[in-house]
DNA sequence: GTATCCATTCGATATCTATCGAATTATTCT
DNA sequence: AGAATAATTCGATAGATATCGAATGGATAC
């Protein structure tokens, strides 16, 4: 992976709200943000004290970066980790440590 | 881990620079920016082409993520990676994407 | 002790970012 | 069509950050 890419990454998971958003979305799974019991926006920025603008923004820059994907479903949005990149990171992580010899 | 403690180490790595000069150092394994013939941060700087105030700031950063240890040796400054704090990490990530069935 | 070398601190600056409220778009419900 | 709901876009702002050059602080070498 490049190093760009990887900083990118990082930097979206670099503020403390979006991390936790995102961890949201990770824990909530086949997530979410939809209408059928799931988060949607709001409620996520209710339970974060954030508003829903910036919500929106945080989502983009996750989805930028590649760490989750989302999709339009009418008017609720549906977002879903990517869990190959995660994967990837985890990999490229352990390589750091694994030359321990 | 808090949420708090994970930001600020994705913070720590979400700039271009300075996740390259950690992954200097990673590589570089023992790591040096050392005397013999390791690293020091004069070379890192002409090798990233940024200043030696920058270096500093940065490795600053990385050891207030505790993502790296240094030690003051002579005049020379070494830091090794910090590889529990490194494992903590894909452990969690790890948590992330295993949750598949 | 003076010069040299490595690193850090200081002060400044330009850029980026998180966040907000208001306005807007898009979708669904009645 | 009109009201209600979900999300986005816009414009503004306060605060953070990366980076620099110059000055300073320590350690070693001569």
């Amino acid at each position: 992976m490049e190093i760009k890419q990887m900083a990118k990454i990082f930097k979206a998971l670099s503020n403390e709200n979006r991390l936790e958003l995102f961890l949201k979305i990770a824990e909530s799974h086949e997530t979410s943000i939809e209408a059928s019991g799931g988060l949607c926006v709001a409620d996520i920025a209710s339970c974060l004290n954030i508003g829903a603008p910036t919500i929106s923004h945080h989502i983009k820059e996750l989805a930028n970066a590649e760490l989750v994907v989302t999709e339009k479903k009418g008017k609720f949005l549906l977002c879903k980790v990517n869990k190959d990149l995660i994967s990837k990171i985890t990999e490229m992580l352990a390589m750091e440590k694994k030359e321990t010899i």
